[in-house]
DNA sequence: GACCAGGCCGAGC
DNA sequence: GCTCGGCATGGT
């Protein structure tokens, strides 16, 4: 394997990798395993660096300085995060999410990858998505002599049947999981050719998947295709937008919530949600551990 | 052992 | 156009 040490200022890796965007990276020791794309890597933060173990086998059809530029790329060293920041709104929610949060960026996924595993995560909590991504994996990805595998191929799962991907405990997601994977191996969507589309018309494209709608497509259009303005909505970011943004007697509509959030959060509002996506969670899943020990020192 | 989870889809209004 | 139930499964 190859080490090398590339700078990473306004970076932080393990709040990244734990945010709920990627599923994969496996902690070991101080830092993490995973793969970018088919490439197999080991990556350790120290302060404003990360050290690389990685790339595998060295292959003459790579340029050996290829590595940091991969990794660089892949976690979005180059987004101007300072900036990004400060475009948030200004006000006690948002700004304990930005503290919260402090060097998580978003990542460029994959498409294929982030498309099926976001497809495979409707009403699945972020640890049973990573169950999920791991036994995809193990099960049809092709082998590499390393802690994970790299994401199977849209042309693998196409192939393989409901019955198999069931066992990778999907449940229903497996009929759609198939059904997108053949869509895209046969070519008839073009990940790769959609990047050309206008944001309303790469929406509507996902739309067209199965297993794909609203929240899953800003999902992708964020995490795979850089539209930094998509805004997810989820279970958590709705109770967020109800509770801080919007808070009113009569329930506000999911129609209401995403007019508000287009409009409020702006240019870099997929980076907004993100944050607060991670605050909610992490110190809600926080205050419930407190509260459960403080019940069983109580009982 | 309930309750909940990074929703989507078709059916019935 | 909108609301509502069904869908599988495991973590908390």
């Amino acid at each position: 394997m190859e080490l090398t040490e590339i700078p990473a200022p306004d970076f932080d890796l393990a709040m990244t990798l734990n945010s709920g965007q990627v599923f994969h990276w496996k902690k070991i020791g101080n830092g993490f395993s995973g793969t970018i794309g088919d490439l197999p890597f080991y990556i350790e933060q120290r302060q404003s660096a990360l050290k690389v173990y990685g790339g595998g086998t060295p292959s003459p059809a790579r340029e050996p300085c290829a590595l940091p530029r991969i990794v660089a790329h892949y976690f979005a060293l180059d987004h101007p995060l300072p900036k990004i920041c400060a475009s948030f709104p200004d006000d006690p929610v948002m700004n304990a999410a930005r503290t919260f949060c402090r060097g998580l960026r978003i990542i460029r996924q994959p498409r294929w990858e982030c498309l099926a595993t976001f497809v495979c995560s409707s009403v699945k909590q972020v640890a049973h998505i990573r169950q999920i991504s791991k036994a995809l994996r193990e099960r049809f990805g092709v082998a590499n002599n390393h802690v994970v595998r790299a994401f199977p191929s849209a042309e693998r799962l196409a192939r393989s049947s409901e019955r198999d991907l069931r066992k990778c405990a999907l449940g229903y997601r497996a009929k759609n999981l198939l059904a997108t994977a053949q869509l895209v191996a046969s070519g008839e969507a073009d990940l790769e050719a959609w990047s050309a589309l206008s944001d309303a018309d790469l929406y509507k494209k996902l739309c067209g998947l199965p297993g794909v709608g609203p929240k899953i497509a800003n999902c992708v259009m964020l995490f795979a295709y850089e539209r930094l303005r998509a805004f997810p909505i989820d279970v958590w970011i709705t109770r967020v937008l109800r509770q801080h943004y919007l808070p009113q007697k009569k329930k506000r509509t999911v129609q209401q919530l995403r007019q508000f959030s287009e409009a409020h959060f702006g240019e870099y509002g997929g980076y907004a949600q993100q944050y607060l996506f991670h605050h909610a969670r992490t110190t809600r899943a926080a205050d419930l551990g407190q509260a459960s020990v403080s019940t069983k020192a109580r009982t």
